[in-house]
DNA sequence: TTCAATGTTTAGAC
DNA sequence: GGTCTAAACATTGA
């Protein structure tokens, strides 16, 4: 999925678009990703939309909210009039399949709105969701109830995340900041254009992680996550949304994809290992 | 043909 | 219980 940065620039391109819709119909044939029942929505007002970690939050009228997760490859593609391509809003995987007419065979979830737009939601990979709570109860929510502190609030200190890495010590920084019960919100991008701003190895283990580098980390969690945002994310290419918009923070990667590249810093070679199963980048000169 | 891809969960081994 | 690995979900494209 997008990464925190993506679902925040989705959210904010669909602020624009969606506050105060009424939806008049959800149509969906894929249980796995949504399986609620589409008549309970009927005739809400999307009142606002809200990001958790990398989860979009619609809170709907009379208190239901949809919960939503792209996960790797999903999108929201929000159509003006039906059927024409223009005033389309989009976020998720770059796969050319919005440029395309919608719906198509990545289509799961359809919303449509009293006044004719259309919100589709699509997916290649089938791992995301649409789910239906009660307002009310999304806090206690197996999705949102374990979930760590969000970083650009104030919980997330340097004293919280030695307390994780007491409790994790032999665990590798980069594990340790993905895993979304410790922080939310990043993702394999930016963990490694994070660790690399601090200078810290990515296989570094928690518990040799002095506090003044969980400091520098924090800074660093904030900048880069503040800088995608800035740039509309890194994951809408190919594409102009109505705003004239597109995410550019890929033109600023240090070291995501930059394998035998040059360290911006030190000219060293950026080298590609795996940490949990995931391709890792990182400057073996300069993270330590 | 094989591998890796923005995510998360689960199962098994030690 | 902590930690590691692999696999599962499914599709596409290099």
């Amino acid at each position: 999925m997008p990464e925190l940065p993506e679902v925040e620039t989705i959210i904010r391109g669909l602020e624009k678009k969606i506050l105060g819709k009424i939806i008049s119909k959800v149509e969906s044939s894929r249980p796995r990703i949504f399986s609620g029942d589409p008549e309970v929505l009927k005739d809400r007002e999307i009142l606002n939309i809200k990001r958790r970690a990398k989860m979009i939050i619609f809170n709907l009228s009379d208190n239901l909210s949809l919960l939503i997760h792209l996960k790797m490859t999903g999108q929201l593609v929000f159509d003006e009039k039906k059927g024409k391509q223009k005033n389309r809003i989009v976020g998720g995987h770059p796969s050319a399949d919005w440029m395309s007419e919608l719906p198509n065979k990545h289509t799961h979830v359809i919303f449509y709105f009293k006044d004719k737009s259309v919100l589709y939601y699509n997916d290649m990979m089938r791992f995301g969701f649409v789910r239906i709570y009660p307002t009310d109860m999304l806090d206690k929510t197996k999705e949102l109830s374990k979930l760590g502190p969000e970083p650009f609030l104030a919980t997330l200190s340097p004293d919280y995340l030695m307390k994780v890495a007491e409790k994790h010590p032999k665990t590798k920084i980069k594990q340790i900041i993905m895993d979304q019960s410790n922080i939310s919100g990043i993702g394999n991008i930016y963990a490694d254009e994070i660790l690399f701003c601090a200078r810290i190895s990515p296989l570094r283990l928690a518990g040799n992680v002095k506090k003044k580098e969980w400091k520098k980390l924090i800074e660093c969690v904030r900048t880069i996550l503040e800088t995608a945002i800035k740039h509309g994310g890194s994951t809408i290419r190919d594409f102009l949304n109505a705003e004239g918009k597109k995410g550019k923070m890929q033109n600023y990667f240090k070291v995501y994809q930059r394998t035998g590249k040059e360290c911006v810093e030190c000219g060293g070679e950026i080298v590609r290992i795996k940490i949990v199963g995931r391709g890792t980048h990182y400057c073996p000169t300069c993270q330590k």
